[in-house]
DNA sequence: ATGCCTTGTCGCACAAGA
């Protein structure tokens, strides 16, 4: 069972990249962050001639998650709980039925939370207690968990190609990474660093200043396991290839392997 | 020190991203 996570900057602008990307990467579930669309006007039939189940929370013009799967799909959840009045598309999860097992799977678009000494700085942390709130209470069921998406955050030094370029960046704040570790420390396993610990693997590239040929990459796009899902985890990459080609996302795929 | 690009919403720029 292979489940990938992709932050597609706009899934109207990049529909072709990313049919192209699922010809060939053939996944079996899809976490899509930056959708940047309405429910409405997410274009589902492109996906389903694919052969997947579309499951989507939108926005206007921002934000937005998706989630694609070619295995049924049990129950949605959209929202992460805890702030009823937080309007901002970032979360949905589904539970996956696969064979005689069930994995739930998240789809996260955590804010970015730049400059840092503004409100948006505090949605961020305010937004990552939530969610080690969350996780803390499905960890509680003991089940496989996958939840999967654009973190923005830079977990370590070793996770950026210039890590001085960040320190004053919300990514790479001290307390961004406390939340990290918090989150982690429930019993989380990161799928890219148990399968590549010393790896330089990245899964951003900015757009400007020539990021991408110079490599100043960074990595925030991030999978974590529950151990019942940890338990079965096979492989684990990353499809950096794709930000060099046509009309590409900032973001690149990242994707595990899980035995049935 | 700042912008460097890219997208979406509209509108003849701007916000937001990271």
């Amino acid at each position: 069972m292979k489940i990938a996570t992709w932050n597609i900057n706009g899934v109207k602008a990049r529909i072709d990249t990313v049919v192209t990307w699922l010809a060939n990467a053939t996944p079996d579930v899809v976490c899509l962050q930056e959708i940047k669309s309405l429910d409405e006007g997410f274009p589902g039939s492109a996906f389903e001639d694919l052969g997947y189940t579309v499951a989507t929370h939108g926005q206007k013009g921002f934000n937005g998650v998706a989630i694609l799967s070619k295995l049924p799909i049990d129950d949605v959840r959209r929202r992460l709980p805890g702030d009823d009045g937080d309007e901002q598309a970032r979360y949905i999860e589904a539970d996956v039925v696969s064979g005689d097992s069930v994995v739930t799977v998240a789809s996260i678009y955590l804010p970015n939370g730049n400059p840092i000494g503004t409100e948006k700085f505090a949605y961020k942390l305010a937004w990552m207690q939530r969610l080690e709130a969350h996780a803390r209470d499905r960890l509680s069921h003991e089940m496989p968990l996958v939840m999967a998406g654009d973190y923005n955050v830079i977990p370590e030094p070793a996770d950026a190609r210039n890590p001085d370029a960040w320190r004053e960046d919300a990514l790479f704040q001290p307390e961004s990474r406390s939340a990290w570790r918090a989150l982690t420390a429930l019993g989380f396993t990161d799928a890219t660093r148990a399968c590549d610990p010393a790896g330089q693997v990245y899964t951003f590239w900015d757009y400007q200043a020539g990021a991408w040929n110079k490599n100043h990459g960074i990595r925030i796009d991030h999978m974590l396991l529950s151990p019942q899902a940890a338990d079965r985890l096979i492989s684990s990459g990353i499809d950096r290839d794709t930000r060099g080609w046509e009309k590409p996302s900032d973001h690149v795929p990242v994707w595990i392997e899980l035995s049935a």
